[in-house]
DNA sequence: ACTTTTGCAATTGTATTCAAAATGCACGCA
DNA sequence: TGCGTGCATTTTGAATACAATTGCAAAAGT
């Protein structure tokens, strides 16, 4: 069970920050961390470390430790680069999924299909990202599944507060994960790179829009 | 000047790898590295944990630290990924390369030319080295220029070992990366994309066909 | 009243110490 | 003689103690 007091601090603050219960520009003091988990500060700090690497807090020498806060251009090369990596990965799918990942592929796809008639966006997010991580695991390399993942990670604070505040973006994201899913279903990789580009392109521009209006700024609290 | 001790450490220790100065496998102890340095062991953990997540080095728990050593189909997935990443830079270079960063690109690989008659691997490598990640700059996209040069790194210790043994690659080395400049150039973003790719898997081959030989680890010294 | 400077408090960076896990070796036994 | 068990050493993980840098705030000077 205990690997490490240091990994298991990391998975939860990772957790937290996915979660969107620690905000984009948040400050993380590791003295807060070390009596939230009754532990000393160099886990935490050994913690801290790792999320940095993966791009999810930032640390300035002397001045903290801070949820990575993202401004637009950086955040819109980020869903640009998302775009054709996971474009990639659905042509990849398309080329080298077994029958077995297909089916499973097929049954997410119905699954979040299910959540719209109810509106229910926490199911039909949870769809969302068992189908995109699917198609990572699909493309066979375990290289590019992890930059994809990463990726993932790193927008997951932004495009959650936007995806609750736009409800018709549902409907929308169904009708293309149909597409990019039956294009690879078929074989057809042109297709499913071309509808998984375009699939990520329109999910970002909602994104951009609203953190233009809010100057930048995640939902901090203060 | 003086950042933190931990980064400056992780920058000696990661300089070290990328050179070959320590080997693929090669054990790091945390002692020794602190007797080289000077320092605690504090600084030389984080640079540690700060090189285990760039893909440097591969911590276990209580098992210590040592240079990353990919099995052979672990390395072949990261050259697949890369020549895809590669071709991706390429091809968005062709595109939004100005003409200041095109003017460098082609300076560079006529610097690359003056070391093929006397057979200068050192320069070429650097020269090499260069042009790359100016294609990675010339996409103008600061999330997949980071990927890029985070697989550039990882994959550099094996490339570098294989490039030395193979005289000859250099030549055909030369020739692909001239089909990459042309095209980008020409601002024609398909054939970079392709003649990208090429380079990257053909110089792929290489590699994959020495570690194949000596049984897929690397030139570990006992 | 405003700007500048200086000192204090808080937080991070570094060193040191303590504890636990893992590796290697020796001894005993089959 | 070969193998397994148990202990000792070594090395890493965690906790604590110390130092240095930052940011703010208060005070003094203009």
């Amino acid at each position: 069970m205990t690997a490490t007091i240091a990994e298991h601090i990391a998975q939860q603050l990772a957790d937290r920050i996915l979660s969107g219960d620690l905000a984009p520009g948040q400050r993380i003091e590791e003295k807060t961390v070390t009596e939230q988990f009754g532990v000393s500060r160099t886990p935490v700090r050994d913690a801290l470390r790792q999320l940095a690497a993966t791009g999810l807090v930032a640390i300035r020498p002397h001045r903290g430790v801070t949820v990575v806060d993202l401004e637009v251009d950086q955040l819109s090369d980020m869903f640009e680069a998302q775009a054709e990596i996971e474009a990639l990965c659905a042509q990849l799918s398309a080329r080298r999924m077994s029958a077995i990942e297909q089916r499973k592929l097929q049954m997410v796809a119905e699954d979040s299909e299910g959540a719209l008639p109810a509106a229910d966006l926490a199911r039909y997010s949870s769809a969302n990202e068992k189908l995109h991580k699917l198609i990572y695991a699909g493309a066979h390399n375990d290289t590019l599944e992890q930059i994809a993942i990463n990726l993932w990670n790193r927008v997951a604070p932004f495009r959650r507060s936007i995806f609750f505040k736009f409800g018709n973006r549902m409907e929308h994201s169904f009708g293309e994960h149909n597409a990019v899913v039956e294009a690879i279903l078929a074989g057809d990789e042109a297709r499913a790179r071309e509808a998984m580009h375009a699939h990520i392109t329109n999910s970002s521009v909602n994104a951009i829009d609203y953190l233009l209006q809010h100057g930048g700024d995640g939902d901090k609290p203060a």
